[in-house]
RNA sequence: CGGGGAGUGGCGCAGCCUGGCAGCGCGCUUGCCUUGGGAGCAAGAGGUCGACGGUUCAAAUCCGUCCUCCCCGACCA
């Protein structure tokens, strides 16, 4: 649409470069910006504002399912970070270390959090003596560093915003149970608050937590065909416990170690928002999550303030007492239109257009963000019409990202047809797997491809077909993609 | 960490090759006038040209080192 060209003339369209899109939203969005230090960005509040409602929301699931929120230390000793041994060699690469307080030199160096199993195993073992102690149902709200080489706002970066749980139970199906549980309960939150349909499944060993028994993920499909881990949960099996000795005594009396899980969100999932439903002109954020969710913009006309404004202002009262989220931009020093693309590029889902002629007849226009569709509706039925249509917006969203996943979820006949999906429309590939190591490096490196997550789904039904790669009967029925 | 591109008022860029007064558009400020899809006119403000060092009478421009960002690859929420 030539009109739509001409409104959104800051943004590079998503079709012609889709990271230069990426950018410019997060940036003219004012969801964050860049700082003189490498991966390492400000969120602004606008993104910070969206941070609190996931936060918000995610929170009161963890709540709700008995968990309890506490805060560990930002830095971890060297020593505790080493006794897990896989777990510090899967991350040694990406600590920040610190090595002096004010002048002097430490002892032992301290690692900023990669994350805080080790800090909080040691802890639990001085905690937990009996059965009577289990479970544990720890969640902290965090920030984490991890030094990363390639960053990308909110998508990678050095410092990040997380919730990380920390679960001790007296059994290995406790422990599998609370795994899957929160696996779920991710995937439900995605979809509900995010409008983002997600695959949940297990990963290969090699992509598997670095000190995990065994990691289950959420995996969302990105609107460019790349794939985006929206979350993990570990079974830790008894690793981290018998690390840092983590025993209770047991109903039999018998000194046992407990079975742990660990299961983290980030702010990647703020990333995950814009490249999943914003379009050509900007951010399209799903009404449960966005800082304003209607917008009101008053038209003026040669003596607004006194006809335009006071509706307005009545109508943001009513609406705010409806318990919406509104703002009323009654600002002088800019056109309605220029209003209109501004909060179409910050994804307002809805806007609602009070002027002269709405005054005068006693309603509205009403404009979604997610469709650019217009209606009028009356002022007396607005109240009830505005949650309505804002629930209509995320069901829309999520329905629209539920199409796209499904079109692009692809079987693949032979590795030539794996390999040309690849290189045309990219998203996920089902094939089937013989679950050794050998092909999946092959296809990683040949193809850009990993095994994002072998689905839950596919685990209960027997594999059909052979393995994509070496043609040894399948294992698993795996989805491949690339990915973030 | 390898390959490529870039860094000049807030944003987008020109100027660099061939050294010689730092420019343009948008935005910003003030005033008038407008306002249902990024209005118009007028007058203004705003820069150690990413940083440091070198060459030169003179450096945005030439040389070196470093930093940051973007893209494409190896490692990861």
């Amino acid at each position: 649409m030539s009109n739509n060209e001409r409104l959104v003339k800051q943004i590079t369209a998503k079709t012609e470069d889709f990271s230069r899109w990426y950018v410019e939203i997060v940036q003219k969005a004012e969801l964050a910006d860049y700082t003189p230090m490498k991966g390492m960005m400000v969120i602004r509040p606008y993104g910070y504002a969206v941070w609190e409602n996931i936060q918000r929301l995610m929170d009161g699931r963890i709540k709700a399912s008995g968990h309890v929120n506490a805060y560990f230390p930002l830095f971890i000793p060297e020593s505790f970070l080493k006794k897990e041994a896989e777990h510090v060699e899967g991350f040694s690469p990406e600590v920040a270390w610190v090595t002096i307080g004010g002048k002097e030199e430490l002892e032992e160096r301290l690692a900023v959090r990669p994350t805080s199993e080790a800090i909080i195993g040691y802890m639990y073992s001085k905690w937990i003596k009996s059965w009577r102690d289990l479970p544990v149902l720890y969640n902290q709200w965090a920030n984490i560093v991890r030094w990363e080489k390639v960053t990308r706002p909110f998508l990678r970066t050095t410092e990040f915003l997380w919730q990380e749980g920390h679960t001790c139970h007296e059994t290995a199906e406790e422990a599998q149970a609370e795994t899957l549980k929160i696996l779920a309960m991710y995937k439900e939150f995605c979809e509900t608050e995010l409008a983002i349909p997600v695959i949940a499944g297990r990963k290969t060993l090699r992509e598997k937590f670095a000190g995990a028994h065994m990691t289950y993920a959420i995996e969302a499909l990105m609107s460019d065909g790349k794939a985006l881990q929206m979350g993990t949960s570990h079974n830790l099996g008894q690793h981290f416990s018998k690390a840092f000795d983590i025993k209770f005594e047991d109903r039999n009396q018998t000194l046992q170690y407990v079975w742990q899980t660990s299961w983290g969100t980030t702010t990647r999932m703020i990333g995950a928002l814009i490249m999943s439903h914003g379009d050509d002109s900007g951010l399209r954020l799903p009404p449960r999550v966005a800082p304003t969710q209607a917008v009101l913009v008053p038209i003026p006309a040669a003596n607004w303030k006194e006809t335009v404004l006071p509706v307005a202002r009545r109508v943001e009262e009513s609406l705010r007492a409806a318990g919406l989220r509104v703002a009323l931009d009654a600002r002088e020093e800019f056109t309605p239109g220029w209003k209109f693309s501004e909060y179409e590029m910050r994804g307002v889902p809805l806007r609602i257009e009070i002027g002269p002629r709405d005054v005068k007849n006693g309603q509205a226009v009403l404009v979604r963000r997610d469709l650019k569709t217009k209606e009028t509706v009356s002022l007396e039925v607005l109240s009830a019409r505005v949650p309505a249509l804002l629930e209509e917006i995320q069901a829309t969203l999520l329905k629209q990202a539920t199409v796209f996943l499904a079109d692009n979820i692809r079987p693949a006949g032979s590795y030539e047809e794996f390999k040309n999906i690849l290189e045309t429309t990219r998203g996920f590939i089902r094939a089937a797997w013989c679950g050794g190591e050998v092909c999946e490096d092959r296809i990683k490196t040949e193809t850009m491809a990993t095994i994002r997550v072998i689905p839950l789904e596919e685990e209960d039904r027997p594999v059909e077909g052979a393995c994509i790669c070496c043609g040894a009967p399948g294992q698993a029925v795996a989805l491949f993609a690339r990915s973030y």
